[in-house]
DNA sequence: AACAGCAACAACCGCCGCCGG
DNA sequence: ACCGGCGGCGGTTGTTGCTGT
């Protein structure tokens, strides 16, 4: 397969330039960028609808703010996502969904545009192959209270591998920072004191947030074999109130969005 | 070598919210 | 309060070029 970035630099990925009353469409060329940028440099961009026309180019506002913010502008990172780009933009996406300007806003160089490429194209199809669908259009959040009493639970029954696996798969969603910040009550005093990334994140569980526990079970095979209950959602009940499909086709995993 | 399928990605479209008149 | 213009955003499309057969 082609590896990313290669097009870059090329005229790649849409039609032809044609014309429309009286502007142009499709794939910019380099006379159109050399306009568009030397014009920016030297004069900003107020007004995107009066630009095209100062700056002698034949194109609507929008085409030049898009040409700009997604490929012109001096501070954008090119080449390939880092594996640590990669990962942020994974654990971002399940908190945040699919607010693509808010993910590009924690990665610097990085276009809203071309996150959500790389998600289209990558991201979802990796998580599509080791995760249930519910999760890549739901968000995601986890009670750390109950994290701890489902581990203690698990740790009694000297359940490890379930027990890694949850630890595991809660930091690979959210990360270690970021569940170091999870708490159930927040101050907002306290809060508007702290920047963003180190205010504190109200995770108030909800039922409908164990699918993933139930998932992580039937992939590892821990369905109790003789009631074929899932063991963590039968021993603690009091997490899955409002669960009614626990035995269902789809194992009880449930989406909320 | 030719072709089909797919990945990558630039760019367009339409909607929405904000703001000024 | 209403309306229109504008910018921003997310969804989607269309094309290229790589890879596998």
């Amino acid at each position: 397969m082609r590896k990313r970035g290669t097009m870059i630099g090329t005229s790649k990925g849409r039609a032809p330039a044609y014309e429309k009353n009286g502007l142009r469409k499709g794939s910019w060329t380099e006379a159109e960028d050399v306009k568009l940028v030397t014009y920016i440099l030297r004069h900003g961009y107020g007004n995107w609808r009066a630009l095209p026309k100062q700056a002698g180019l034949l194109r609507c506002g929008k085409s030049c703010r898009l040409r700009w913010v997604n490929y012109l502008r001096p501070d954008i990172k090119r080449g390939n996502f880092s594996k640590e780009e990669e990962d942020t933009i994974i654990r971002l996406h399940q908190f945040l969904g699919n607010k693509w300007s808010d993910i590009a806003s924690k990665l610097p160089g990085r276009t809203d545009n071309e996150i959500k490429n790389v998600w289209n194209t990558r991201l979802k199809k990796r998580l599509i192959s080791i995760l249930p669908p519910q999760s890549l259009t739901s968000s995601i959040t986890c009670n750390p209270t109950d994290n701890i009493e489902i581990n203690q639970y698990l740790g009694m029954k000297g359940d490890n591998s379930m027990q890694d696996a949850l630890d595991q798969f809660s930091t690979a969603i959210m990360g270690d920072d970021v569940l170091d910040r999870c708490v159930t009550e927040t101050n907002e005093e306290e809060n508007n004191n702290l920047a963003p990334f180190q205010q504190p994140i109200d995770m108030s569980w909800d039922s409908n947030n164990v699918w993933w526990i139930q998932y992580l079970e039937r992939e590892l095979d821990l369905v109790d074999s003789n009631n074929q209950q899932p063991t963590v959602s039968s021993q603690l009940p009091h997490l899955f109130q409002g669960e009614d499909d626990l035995t269902s086709d789809n194992g009880g995993i449930t989406s909320h969005t």
